[in-house]
DNA sequence: CCATTAACAGAATGGACGTTCTGTTAAATG
DNA sequence: CATTTAACAGAACGTCCATTCTGTTAATGG
């Protein structure tokens, strides 16, 4: 009875996702995200109803895809320190890459938009708490297994890997070469 | 032969760099920084140049005043293990103050602006150069005189200091507890 | 005290922004 | 095929932006 709709939610999302990555909330225009991801206003506001719905709905997409493609194994039962030295090593790979550079982009939102905006903030503190949870059942295996030390504390180690990648991400954003940020991530793994 | 200036430029500065501080660098408006300055479009544009310029100009009067303050410890000749400690420490009392709550501008300009702008790039990594520069002196001290494991890679050692202060700032600007602060700086300082 | 000069306050400018509106187009029902 | 309906492209809107311009004011030198 009606035209048809000529995009892909998930198709949109994820390009205009790119674009916040990049540029930042502030600093990318719709224009920007209707040229990014070849969707029309009509459509973007029909669907995500305005420039901030879009980029807290690109955050949960972010959540959904690139931290499920990279912490999801340290979130798999029975992972452990193998698997934490696989994530560290997989990230400092990908902070090589030329998208790489991109850093973290709950961390970039951290900073640029959680203080100003109570939703924001709200999916940024999640996603530290699903890091920390996600590492202090990860180190809870390593210990019982006798990878780690015996007297690690493991709600300490588990924020304290989650400050050390949050670190490491604003040294890739910023231009840090890639041994600084590999010292960072290789000295905190050794201190567990 | 001409009317006298009204404003102090490193007093303007200072209120300047509080609102970069406090809003970003993008969502600072001129009319923000003639409001808090109290000086004129005029004065601005006759002292700094453009908002870059004033940006930029108080990118160094950051480094000038916040940094001297509080990592100024560090840099002190024979600054050792006590010196970084109690840097911490001062820090993290800090961040549990309201105004502690923004965080370091450079960090915060590190994920926003950095990327986008050559000039701001190099002022952030100069702030990291200085940070590595001044912490492996210090602990270079510190193994001299056996307050650090020695077999601890000083090199290493210093950029993952680095790496741990810039996540610690990231916490707190999106609202992070005191103590999973704490528990990241605490950690950092016992790996050593 | 007058002339000069530079700093002042704030209006003006041109462009970019987020959002809304409008006319057009294409699919689906009868 | 005609009608209906919603998605389309892009013009329009009002606001705010960084920057420039303009007329005014206050110090100084003669």
């Amino acid at each position: 009875m009606a035209r048809n709709r000529e995009f892909d939610p998930t198709e949109a999302l994820e390009k205009a996702m790119m674009v916040f990555w990049h540029k930042g909330y502030v600093d990318t225009s719709i224009d920007d995200l209707v040229e990014a991801t070849g969707v029309s206003r009509y459509g973007l506001y029909d669907e995500f109803g305005s420039k901030r719905g879009l980029f807290l709905a690109s955050l949960d997409h972010y959540q959904n895809t690139a931290v499920n493609a990279y912490f999801g194994i340290i979130e798999r039962t029975g992972a452990a320190m193998p698997e934490i030295k696989l994530y560290f090593d997989t990230l400092l790979n990908w902070y090589a890459q030329p998208e790489g550079k991109l850093g973290c982009l709950m961390c970039n939102t951290a900073t640029e938009v959680a203080p100003h905006d109570k939703s924001v903030q709200m999916k940024v503190k999640n996603a530290l708490v699903r890091m920390t949870n996600g590492f202090t059942i990860a180190l809870a295996n390593a210990r019982n297994r006798g990878e780690v030390r015996a007297d690690l504390d493991i709600k300490q180690a588990a924020d304290f890997l989650t400050g050390t990648l949050l670190g490491a991400s604003v040294m890739v954003r910023s231009g840090a070469s890639r041994e600084m940020i590999g010292n960072t991530l290789k000295m905190s793994l050794s201190s567990l």
